[in-house]
DNA sequence: CGGCTGACTTAGGGAAACCAAAGCCAGCTA
DNA sequence: TAGCTGGCTTTGGTTTCCCTAAGTCAGCCG
């Protein structure tokens, strides 16, 4: 089991958290529309206007992220208006959000100029990044990583 | 500029870094390819099997990779064995990794039974995760994350 | 009750991404 | 020098994603 690495032709493709997460985020409008929906977006012609898709896409990827349970899909009504429907992202969709910062971080190094939006830590005002831990409390360089085969292939 | 979330028609679709990381890899066979990439694979034949993808594709996404400067193509060769080319990670794609690992933590929950790979702390063997942190050194939970304005900004 | 607005859906079409099958070329190996 | 293998490229076709333009439907407003 040492070197399961090396024999990765098994598992590579079967069963990976990875894939599995890109079936259903793997796609850039739908991840568009999350980052819209942690900005606090919830009106179908917003959603639209601010990802800067057409209606029909945007209706399309709405009622899969509802089917998929990363939004909640739910009627309410400002006063004097009529009752309309609203998406809010659920627990499941709101622990994307470490996705979405982690792509803000590399395309504030590498891909813009000047970043549009910075994230503060409400209760101190500093800086949000990603960063990677252990369970210890360790921080965890790239370098420092190991992979180690997980219970899906332990029965192999 | 107290409430520029409520003005963000003008900004949302603009200059926003995670639109450009995701011009970058926004496709699910660039980031497979990236995952291959940090597992330690090198050679064409096994990014195309091991992604799942043809060849045609792998060429493709690959030559892509090298022109955005995730990969770093170079001759090497085996003893016995004629000059052949290899795909090795640059800092650019390395830095990529916190946006694989939050993927994998995210599938993880939602999207697979038993992970194939967990991640561990090569020091201390406990399990890696994602996480938000402020330059404070603070754990910053998700409702405790403030948007704020960045330089892209000021000018307006 | 007729218009307007928000929230979609339908229709028609183009571009991008994928596939399988086959071809090409360089350079060991026999 | 004739094959074999790795690393691609070419060809032709399908699916997915996106577009614009137009239509639908509900319900508040006059």
């Amino acid at each position: 089991m040492t070197d399961f690495l090396a024999r990765r032709d098994s598992w590579s493709t079967a069963n990976c958290s990875i894939a599995g997460a890109l079936d259903v985020v793997g796609n850039r409008t739908t991840l568009l529309l999350l980052r819209e929906a942690s900005f606090g977006t919830r009106r179908f012609d917003e959603f639209a206007r601010r990802v800067g898709v057409s209606e029909p896409v945007a209706a399309a990827r709405l009622k899969q992220l509802v089917a998929d349970g990363l939004l909640d899909r739910r009627p309410y009504r400002e006063p004097g208006q009529r009752t309309r429907d609203e998406y809010v992202l659920t627990d499941k969709g709101r622990d994307l959000l470490p996705v979405l910062a982690a792509l803000r971080e590399w395309g504030d190094t590498y891909a813009v100029d000047e970043p549009a939006v910075r994230l503060a830590h409400h209760d101190c005002g500093a800086a949000v990044h990603v960063a990677l831990r252990c369970a210890a409390g360790h921080d965890v360089p790239a370098d420092e990583v190991d992979l180690l085969p997980g219970p899906g292939l332990l029965p192999s």
